[in-house]
DNA sequence: TGCATTTTATTTGTCGACAAGATTCTCTAG
DNA sequence: CTAGAGAATCTTGTCGACAAATAAAATGCA
């Protein structure tokens, strides 16, 4: 048996999410590196299809920001701007505003139940040490609130910033991580989704604003600890 | 002579570009209505090249949300979504004030150069009571400004908003529009570069609030008027 | 041995073709 | 004349192949 996979008969149609699907979980989890050429032969013979959908998935994770398509070379991962990390953070803390504000003004009863499952989800993680999932279910959290503020321009910006978040996260804070329960970021989680409810709009402003500014803080001490660490050597 | 184009010699490589620069003109400027279905062989026949670049910028043209790709079935020009224009209105004034704030915080003397052109192109426009060209400077003006700010996230979405604006603009504003000058526009332009250029954080913001709600209430107003003469007929 | 240049090999962008799925047309039964 | 099943047509999604462009290797020269 050369071949590990034996074609699964895909339905026509469904190649292109596959590989955009399969390539974005990768790079966001940092399977893939940053700079990481990607070789779309090599793609083609594992997932056994043609080059054409792949391409189609890597037009599209270019748009997304994920992978840079360099003309008739190779296409890579996308690198981390650090030059621009303070912008990113700016836009991160001002979406975490503006899509809190809005679940307290828009959300229905549904949107409190959807919210509240992140919620349960999130918490799970953090009692099970499980860093990995940790980022993802709070980006969860995070964009199911979004979803509940109901403005889709704002929720695509905040997707894409919440998705750089967890590479970033992965980078700097999945090798400190230690766990302790109660985490504050429950508890923070928690008190907005009371303001939420309650539809208190300047709460929800205020929560949101903290949230940011203790997770931006708490990556870039981090960062310089890293960076310190790098002359000690 | 059956063929009007006769084929340039493209290079390699600019094929799909073409196609999206082509294709997305031609919907911002309403040639290309909402709803209608995009024909992939009668493109490639006119613009004398395969169907591969072309579904290639039909990709992107959907990751931007300018058309959708209804599956297995013809891809249309993105209707404009109207239950969403209050969303619309809310995220358009955010990134005005945002984008305005930090061009007075973070712009450079080159910066200025480029808003004031942007600004004096605007105004030969109007002029010549070019609604076509005001609503198309008008948005480069603003483009400017928001590269002064150097957020590139703000950037994104800003700039997708301002094209969807431009589809808004041309259905409801250019219909109606009658020429007058000193035009407020131009005003309230002049206005906002003064404040940049004094780095005066505040009055940007409020100026850009003000210039947002302006525009605005202008479309709501042209809506409504809109309305009431299909309700009478 | 080191550097420049030609040759080879790999990879990308584009093409024409074909099959699955959807749409339209046609023919027949009621 | 209408409605529905089936056939024919059209469009899309995918494929394998080929040529342009780049990268790598090999060769020649100082």
């Amino acid at each position: 048996m050369t071949d590990s996979d034996d074609q699964p008969e895909r339905k026509r149609g469904t190649g292109s999410r596959l590989v955009y699907d399969t390539l974005r979980e990768e790079i966001l989890s940092l399977v893939l590196q940053p700079g990481e050429p990607i070789d779309e032969i090599g793609l083609a013979d594992r997932l056994s299809m043609s080059r054409t959908p792949i391409r189609e998935a890597l037009v599209r994770l270019a748009a997304d920001g994920l992978v840079t398509l360099l003309p008739n070379r190779s296409t890579v991962v996308s690198q981390i701007d650090f030059p621009n990390l303070h912008r990113f953070f700016d836009a991160m803390t001002l979406m975490y505003r503006v899509t809190t504000r809005l679940a307290a003004e828009f959300h229905d009863a549904e949107d409190l139940v959807e919210i509240r499952a992140r919620q349960d989800a999130f918490a799970r993680v953090v009692v099970a040490g499980d860093t990995a999932g940790m980022i993802q279910l709070n980006r969860d959290f995070h964009v199911a609130v979004a979803e509940a503020g109901r403005n889709p321009y704002y929720l695509q910006l905040f997707s894409r910033l919440l998705d750089e978040g967890r590479r970033i996260l992965r980078l700097y804070y999945y090798p400190t991580f230690e766990p302790r329960l109660p985490h504050p970021y429950i508890q923070e989680h928690e008190a907005m989704i009371a303001a939420i409810a309650e539809r208190d709009v300047d709460t929800c402003d205020r929560l949101a604003k903290d949230h940011a500014d203790k997770i931006v803080q708490q990556i870039q001490q981090m960062m310089a600890r890293d960076l310190r660490q790098d002359i000690k050597l």
